[in-house]
RNA sequence: GCCAAUGUAGCUCAGUCUGGCUAGAGCAUUCGACUUGUAAUCGAAAGGUCGUGGGUUCAGAUCCCAUCAUUGGCUCCA
């Protein structure tokens, strides 16, 4: 529970409009005047009871004897607090709180309802208070509630300071950048700066990571936990093995560090002790133990064992993170657009210094820019977001310039005045969806404070002991939301009048073989045979139903390539292909097929089929 | 987390306002017939704790309270 106490001349309110469902009925719009007396604002918290009401009250007891003040009016105060008790249990405590008040002439304000208030503050130094009274409150949950508080406190103080930076080098305040031909970059601007945002409907991809029978929520575990059925565990783990290999051609080193750690070590209390952190955790044998948010801890942990000389740096870790653990607030999940548990390519460079850094934050600019195309997220697809402090810009312009130069149109800049989290820079690419709502797909950090704080250090030219600075940077951002971009895009041509489709690489099945009678089925098991050995997932609608039927659902799940088999393939050479993205009957030679299939699916990952390779022996998952 | 909307068969939904007959439809599933030439063949059967818990009532999918989940807005997004 938490209580502002004023001691005050007057005070005047005027219930206004009813609030919440559960406000107190019976309540008069008149003005109400008193006159010499202590208004107590309360908010009841979760977890609050009839003991800490108890003790509540009595603490505002003490208090009022000691001003010799003997009215007091509780004034249900909702603001005071972000984790508020139910409205039912609010309105009991309180009058509760009034019932136990004893010899004072107790009254309250009406719950649930929009008030106009004057209030007349006395001046002498007991006449504020602030009061946060909890149930069995133990000393660690103080102490990290301080710390949340602290830290979220100085959050609150960033002031940023947005403009608009073109290719061209030039910087200016986003209210005076004409947006006409940057209708997307408007949006993010909107969307980060005012965070302006109007939409009344669910995002589309939530229906069609359902209907693709890719993922679903899974009621028996947190929300933010997906489950993800054959397709979509296929599409999944083909972006990882394609993200993982890009990082380890830039220079990567893959390891692998546990999902959870102990809050009290001592790097993680410092490390808190800076973020507020919303997370799992897990008691265990009297451990503290909360699961990751990132991959962070688990490298910096591993390269502070490694004896760093200045001739390894740039050094590179890379891990997959499958899963990070962000236990967002639950109005904030959206599908697979943001969850509690989230798949993270994540990789940290260690640099000896800031020119380093910079050499290195432009390699794994290209490779991210890279990695998001082949992926099938185009520039035109996401909008930059760039954030520094006012110092490293003026240190670093060129750099900066750079960057923006090599995405070739303008983006949104976030200055800061002070450093308040561990970078001096950061940039990300965020995807904009049909709905105008901005998510971060690839992002990198300069990080000048982890390494001090983690105990990293490396030996330079001269014997002298430094801490690297180091870089974080996701490639592609969280494979979930590679998926939701790549369904959101889909979404959108079908809307527009184009046929939906994911990259062929990612494609649950490749080519569907449809015999129009039994009597071919023969001739589709060995021509599936054929295709299946050249690494291309194949499967057979042996159903019995109409041709008409199997084309149409083979339609529906956006498959690129039919293959009819009936009297005339039989006796040919060649193959009639129905080619989804034209819409075209095509007759060409198998190996005329492979040829122009290789062509586009060229440096992919390969996968075989992830169900069964017959249709009729396949559960329906999809609608 | 706060506010709001939604929750009925595996899926998409009707029925809820105004309580009352055995809770309906399409798709999917099973069975039977049909043997198909490029976007839905025909028929039958089976399938329901009406999100969950409590309450009011002679009677609850329907009204009331609580709770959970999803979606939207706010907040948040290291």
């Amino acid at each position: 529970m938490r209580i502002l106490q004023l001691h005050c001349d007057s005070i005047e309110y005027t219930p206004t409009k009813k609030e919440i469902k559960n406000a107190e009925d019976d309540v008069s719009t008149e003005t109400i005047k008193l006159e010499e007396l202590v208004v107590a604002f309360v908010a009841v918290e979760k977890g609050d009871d009839s003991s800490v009401a108890q003790d509540a009250i009595s603490q505002i007891k003490n208090s009022m004897e000691k001003i010799g003040c003997k009215k007091l009016l509780l004034y249900p105060y909702a603001h005071l607090s972000s984790n508020l008790a139910s409205p039912s249990l609010a309105l009991s405590l309180l009058k509760e709180m009034e019932s136990y008040s004893g010899s004072l002439e107790v009254s309250h304000s009406p719950f649930g309802w929009t008030k106009s208030y004057k209030v007349q503050v006395k001046g002498h130094p007991l006449a504020e208070s602030s009061k946060t009274i909890t149930k069995n409150e133990s000393t660690l949950d103080e102490s990290k509630e301080e710390v949340t508080s602290n830290a979220l406190k100085s959050e609150s103080k960033i002031q940023s300071f947005w403009y608009i930076l073109s290719p061209n080098g030039k910087m200016s305040p986003m209210s005076e950048f004409n947006f006409a031909n940057h209708k997307k970059l408007e949006i993010l601007s909107k969307y980060e700066s005012a965070k302006k945002r109007s939409v009344d409907e669910p995002p589309p991809h939530v229906a069609l990571m359902k209907k693709m029978a890719i993922a679903d929520y899974e009621p028996a575990s947190d929300s933010g936990n997906m489950r993800f059925f054959p397709n979509g565990r296929l599409i999944k783990s083909l972006i990882e093995q394609y993200v993982t290999s890009r990082v380890k051609e830039y220079g990567g080193y893959e390891v692998e560090t546990p999902i959870m750690y102990d809050s009290n070590h001592p790097s993680m209390v410092s490390y808190f002790n800076r973020f507020p952190a919303r997370q799992y955790n897990i008691d265990s044998e009297g451990k503290k133990l909360f699961l990751r948010f990132a991959a962070c801890f688990g490298q910096f942990l591993m390269a502070n064992e490694f004896q760093l000389s200045y001739k390894n740096l740039p050094y590179r870790l890379y891990e997959l993170t499958r899963y990070s653990f962000r236990r967002e607030q639950s109005g904030e999940l959206v599908g697979l657009r943001r969850l509690r548990a989230f798949t993270m390519p994540d990789c940290h460079a260690f640099c000896k210094d800031m020119d380093q850094s910079i050499e290195e934050i432009k390699k794994r600019f290209d490779l991210s820019q890279s990695v998001l195309k082949e992926l099938g997220i185009q520039e035109s697809d996401y909008e930059m977001a760039i954030r520094f402090t006012e110092d490293f810009y003026n240190e670093n312009k060129k750099t900066i310039e750079e960057l923006v130069q090599r995405l070739g149109k303008p983006v949104l800049v976030e200055m800061w005045k002070e450093k308040f989290f561990y970078f001096v820079l950061k940039w990300e690419f965020n995807f904009i969806d049909t709905l105008g709502k901005a998510s971060a797909l690839s992002t990198d950090q300069i990080d000048v404070e982890n390494a001090n704080r983690y105990g990293i250090d490396f030996v330079d030219e001269n014997n002298v002991k430094k801490n690297p600075i180091i870089l974080h940077n996701s490639p592609s951002g969280a494979v979930e939301r590679i998926i939701y971009a790549l369904l959101e895009k889909a979404s959108l041509d079908s809307k527009q009048g184009r046929k939906p489709q994911i990259p062929l690489w990612l494609s649950p099945t490749q080519v569907r073989i449809i015999p129009l009678k039994d009597e071919f089925s023969g001739i589709c098991e060995s021509l599936a045979e054929k295709i299946s050995l050249r690494n291309i997932r194949v499967d057979i609608d042996d159903r019995n139903e109409s041709i008409g039927k199997r084309i149409r659902e083979a339609e529906k799940e956006w498959i690129r390539y039919i293959l009819v088999i009936g009297e005339k393939e039989s006796n040919s050479e060649n193959l009639s292909i129905r080619d989804r993205q034209t819409g075209e009957l095509r007759n060409l030679t198998f190996e005329e097929f492979i040829k122009e299939f290789e062509l586009q699916t060229k440096g992919k990952p390969v996968s075989s089929l992830n169900m069964p390779k017959y249709l009729s022996q396949r559960p329906q998952l999809m609608v």
